[in-house]
DNA sequence: TCATTAATAGCAT
DNA sequence: ATGCTATTAATGA
């Protein structure tokens, strides 16, 4: 295996007070793998033997429903800690994580995990935060879907996505990674006739545009306006 | 070129 | 207004 370099990991978040040497330890502890697009990470209900930090890419966290279709509850983007089961006192995963785009993550085994939250001061509080964080955005994507009519959904599931991988291209913003109707369809709860619908309507009036799993806001301002009519 | 998958068009509910 | 079937368009082998 290619020993990994410190800088990978400075200045994330859940490492950010921590000094060289300490880095180097954990470092010397992960795995780093590569995922091509569409692969699973870890999927729901198996057994959690390790936890994640994405490097590189985009995932999609896919949750299925008593009903059997599947939902995609939140992405992931590079320098984000994934598949912390064990911050949530479990021992298998609550979702399934896949890979949205091509990924790099590092892992470490669970076991490690008191130790880390031990010996590394600030990666406590800065797991528990971003945990919080997300089951924050959760509910409020879960109120929305039941109180709020589908245009508002689509609207809002856009600007998240602009929100956590927005790339400024010449035409306006971009979101980074590949995304399908069916990929929106899942988020909003509606089908993907109804997301392709309203794309095309928004790029008529020059909200949007968009190409196969592609996706530009040249009207960001617009959008928000919908999300909030 | 063909097989596979994404996106739309048009009809039904 | 939203969902479904059938068709067209794009992509990658």
């Amino acid at each position: 295996m290619p020993k990994l370099d410190e800088s990978l990991l400075t200045g994330l978040p859940p490492f950010s007070l921590l000094d060289r040497a300490q880095i180097r330890e954990i470092l010397d502890q992960a795995v780093s793998r590569r995922y091509d697009e569409g692969t699973a990470i870890f999927r729901e209900g198996h057994d959690a033997d390790r936890f994640y930090l994405l490097l590189d890419g985009y995932l999609r966290v896919i949750r299925s429903t008593p009903g059997g279709d599947q939902i995609i509850v939140l992405h992931i983007s590079p320098g984000q800690l994934f598949g912390i089961a064990p911050a949530l006192q479990r021992n298998t995963y609550p979702a399934t994580a896949i890979a949205a785009a091509e990924s790099i993550a590092l892992s470490w085994p669970v076991r490690v995990w008191d130790d880390f939250i031990t010996r590394y001061p600030g990666f406590a509080t800065e797991s528990y935060k971003t945990l919080g964080q997300r089951l924050g955005q959760i509910q409020e994507t879960l109120t929305e879907m039941a109180t709020q009519a589908v245009e508002k959904r689509v609207a809002c599931a856009l600007l998240r996505m602009v929100h956590q991988s927005g790339r400024k291209s010449d035409k306006g913003i971009e979101i980074a990674f590949p995304v399908t109707r069916q990929n929106i369809s899942d988020m909003t709860g509606t089908t993907l006739h109804t997301v392709s619908r309203l794309l095309s309507a928004w790029q008529k009036d020059g909200i949007v545009e968009s190409t196969r799993k592609h996706i530009v806001v040249t009207d960001p301002h617009a959008l928000v306006v919908l999300s909030e009519a």
